[in-house]
DNA sequence: TAATCGATCTTTTTT
DNA sequence: AGATCGATTA
């Protein structure tokens, strides 16, 4: 039917691209399920989506809901949308987790939220879990806050009998309660709430329900495969009969399920949501041939996967690397010098500090290429430290995405705390957090009072008093019962607050709950500075803070009064630190905000919500590598490539089987897929972990790449190069259990003793295909596992089990 | 009550 | 190696 010629927006897609773009349902179909492999251009295709709809459909803007799960991803999906049709800024596009807030803000009234409430994070959660469980280790406080998010992402509540699927304990469920009603008391949501909340008002007030579906005609969802049971659930409470839904996801990708994401979303939506089309996106852009060959051929070892075939549109080119090392400085300098080396040889002609100016590139390979077409990936955080001090060593430019730790320094959240307790008189986390910070004589005993006053470790005697909860008011109450100590730094804090409060302006302290609003749906902060990411930070004229425009004034105050500010002074200079700097920043970015109740609830929002200082100003546009976690790659590519440390142990981590094993296997696929024209992998023989230093092994995911599909370099391990083929057969299944190494060298339970660790008992064999894997347990703690055949010499059996 | 020292673990991955 | 927890001392 369609005989005009299309718009250029939609000419430029491939056949299925467009069939995705197009299809919009019918009566008997309402529901469309994107499969989208790596490099396939999904964004490409939701984003013209969206213009499409509202250009050739008429659909109006605001009935577009289209939901990611990172803000970077909601960012450039607003970005691009807009830059095909300018009213796709009126759409609703944002994170799962900032709808949620958003739909609070409005509704949280019908989950008896006050309206000014706060978002705790982990921490938060941490730090009101262990006044609950006083005394326990952290370690255990810890494993009970993760249970209670895992149990928010499963939408399960501690009532529910399936809790048990979380955690079986009395225990656990009985601390959950207890949990929800201090966070309820206290008038706060944590990060699950965020979801979990409004699925319960949309079941509990229908009318609430179907104003939704009268508004969302369309909902979209990126990264589907990431999904929790309870974004589940609010997807289906947002969607009538009317609704079209579109989902859009990669089960290959699926990299979450240790927060909740459950892959069956997108395995079993066609089921969940009948008549649902299903379109297959499978032509790579990205990638070469050999590269998606080596991807491929791990994540190919999975089970459980919907099946589908990636084809590069870019065909032939270079093979991936694997280059064996030493350890972790000689991978340092390997990656180093590699990219050196690429980067020199390129631009000898132009080698300026500022903005080197892309030649239009002729020769693609060696012609054109940047820092920024290089990055290293690995599996854990604490790995990016060799290669910061070697590239600081080499003057090699580099930037770290996502350790995210602005907002984690002490002096940045207890600056966060006072404005929370500003907002929320009530928050007992922020309370404890602050109300003797910098120490001034107000102990455990002086809190215990308050906190008793304030009644909130009573939980049905609030009715005597005037304001429930208050600490505030609470803490003003007792002041006369306190020492003299305690009562002096009591006023100290109070008086912080207070000239706080009195740097906001009065005017609206409404926070009308129903305005379903006028405003623009799209994550749209003031973008400017954000801190963490200046360069050179403005050295403070004079001594202390400086106060600017709108909210930065509150900010000081509080600082200021409350000594926080003054602390710091003094100390920086003793330590050489630079907090109050990090105040600075903090203030400045404050100042973005009008300093009102409201400005300041969505500066505490932004902050929850939103902690990747990326995509900005600094940074963004400048030649740096990019150093970052595997998982933090989702969505990225890079021209060039380094997984690092790729060794059993680290990846993947070697308590990891069955369901987990498969999920970094995906990882792996996740990572790889990320380079465009070269990928490299670095695999260590040994590796510093806790200080000691380890013998590693290759990563049995090397294994699963046919020996044609990559080129190694270095000093392969023995038994490493093997003949091509060989894996397929007895592939993954062969490894079973058994008591004895069929070299007869050793038993489960030999006592053993190394000259390093001491000593240990062998707790596990396998038979591997270089011969037996023993596995020690040392006892210190450690274990270590050893090939039978060529390690046995380093360990001494001191007696037979 | 606060600060300091030593011992004892620890380490995923993140909205 | 680094953080964190606990006990000891000022």
């Amino acid at each position: 039917m369609v005989k005009a010629p299309l718009p250029q927006y939609l000419e430029i897609l491939n056949p299925e691209q467009r069939e995705a773009v197009l299809h919009t349902g019918n009566s008997e179909t309402h529901s469309l399920l994107i499969l989208a492999g790596a490099g396939s251009g999904k964004t490409r295709v939701i984003t013209t989506k969206i213009a499409y709809l509202i250009r050739e459909k008429g659909l109006d803007p605001r009935s577009i809901l289209a939901v990611t799960f990172t803000n970077k991803a909601a960012r450039e999906m607003a970005d691009r949308a807009r830059a095909i049709e300018p009213r796709a800024g009126d759409a609703m596009l944002r994170t799962f987790h900032s709808f949620g807030a958003w739909f609070l803000r409005r509704n949280g009234s019908l989950a008896a939220l006050p309206p000014g409430f706060v978002i705790y994070d982990d921490d938060d959660m941490v730090s009101l879990l262990s006044t609950i469980m006083e005394g326990a280790p952290r370690a255990e406080v810890k494993i009970m806050a993760h249970g209670i998010a895992r149990s928010k992402d499963y939408f399960l509540s501690p009532d529910d009998p399936e809790l048990d699927l979380i955690d079986h304990r009395k225990l656990f469920r009985t601390t959950y309660a207890r949990y929800e009603e201090r966070l309820a008391k206290i008038g706060n949501v944590d990060f699950g709430d965020l979801i979990k909340k409004p699925v319960e008002i949309l079941r509990q007030n229908p009318e609430v329900a179907s104003r939704f579906r009268d508004r969302f005609k369309v909902i979209m969802v990126d990264e589907y495969q990431d999904a929790n049971i309870a974004q589940f659930e609010l997807l289906k409470e947002l969607s009538g009969t009317g609704t079209y839904i579109c989902v859009v996801g990669d089960d290959d990708q699926s990299i979450y399920r240790f927060r909740g994401a459950e892959v069956r979303n997108i395995l079993e939506f066609p089921d969940r949501f009948p008549g649902t089309d299903i379109i297959r996106l499978e032509r790579n852009y990205r990638s070469t041939a050999p590269i998606l060959h080596a991807a491929a051929s791990v994540v190919n070892h999975n089970e459980g996967r919907l099946g589908k075939e990636l084809r590069s549109e870019r065909g032939p080119g270079k093979k991936p690397v694997l280059a064996f090392l030493p350890d972790q400085d000689e991978e340092a300098s390997f990656c180093a010098e590699l990219i050196s080396k690429a980067v020199k040889g390129s631009d000898s002609n132009t080698v300026k500090e500022s903005e080197t100016k892309r030649k239009t590139a002729k020769t693609e390979s060696i012609e054109n290429c940047r820092y920024s077409d290089w990055a290293i990936l690995y599996r854990t955080n604490a790995q990016s430290l060799g290669f910061e001090t070697e590239f600081l060593r080499r003057r090699i430019p580099y930037r770290v995405v996502g350790s995210l730790k602005f907002y984690e320094r002490e002096e940045i959240k207890d600056a966060l705390a006072l404005l929370s307790f500003l907002v929320n008189p009530r928050d007992e986390v922020a309370f404890r957090r602050v109300v003797n910070k910098p120490s001034r004589g107000v102990g455990p005993s002086a809190i215990d009072k308050i906190t008793e006053e304030a009644g909130i470790s009573i939980i049905d005697e609030l009715d005597g008093l005037s304001s429930p909860g208050d600490l505030a008011a609470a803490s003003r109450r007792i002041s006369p019962d306190l020492s003299a100590k305690a009562r002096s730094g009591v006023a100290v804090f109070l008086k912080a607050i207070d000239a706080g409060r009195k740097a906001l302006k009065e005017t609206d302290s409404n926070f009308s709950p129903d305005a379903d609003d006028d405003e623009t749906g799209t994550v749209a902060a003031p973008s400017a500075d954000i801190p963490g990411t200046t360069k050179k930070r403005p050295t403070l004229k004079g001594e202390g803070l400086q106060a600017g425009e709108g909210l930065s004034v509150c900010v000081v105050r509080l600082a200021e009064e409350s000594g926080i500010a003054e602390h710091h002074l003094t100390h920086d200079e003793i330590a050489g630190n630079q907090r109050l700097n990090n105040l600075q920043e903090l203030a400045n970015a404050a100042s973005l905000y009008p300093a009102t109740m409201r400005g300041l609830l969505e500066f505490l929002e932004h902050i929850e919500l939103d902690r990747s200082m990326e995509e900005n100003s600094a940074g963004a546009g400048e030649d740096m590598v990019t150093l970052i976690t595997l998982h933090n790659t989702k969505g990225l590519e890079f021209k060039r490539v380094i997984m690092t440390g790729v060794e059993q142990g680290v990846f993947p981590r070697d308590d990891k089987n069955g369901d987990d094993l498969e999920e970094e296997r995906r990882l792996f696929y996740v990572g790889a897929t990320r380079a465009m024209d070269e990928l490299y992998f670095c695999s260590c023989g040994m590796r510093r972990m806790f200080g000691r230093t380890m013998p590693m092994e290759p990563s049995s995911f090397l294994r699963e790449i046919d020996r044609e599909g990559l080129r190694i370099i270095g000093k392969a391990p023995y038994g490493f190069a093997r003949p091509s083929g060989t894996d397929s057969a007895g592939s993954p299944g062969k490894a079973g259990k058994i008591t004895r190494s069929s070299d007869g060298r050793w038993q489960i339970g030999d006592k053993v003793f190394h000259d390093d660790q001491g000593y240990g008992t062998v707790a596990e064999i396998k038979e591997g295909e270089d011969g037996p894997i023993v596995k020690v347990h040392f006892e210190t703690g450690h274990e270590t596992r050893f090939l039978s055949l060529h390690q046995s010499s380093h360990f001494t059996k001191i007696s037979e089990d």
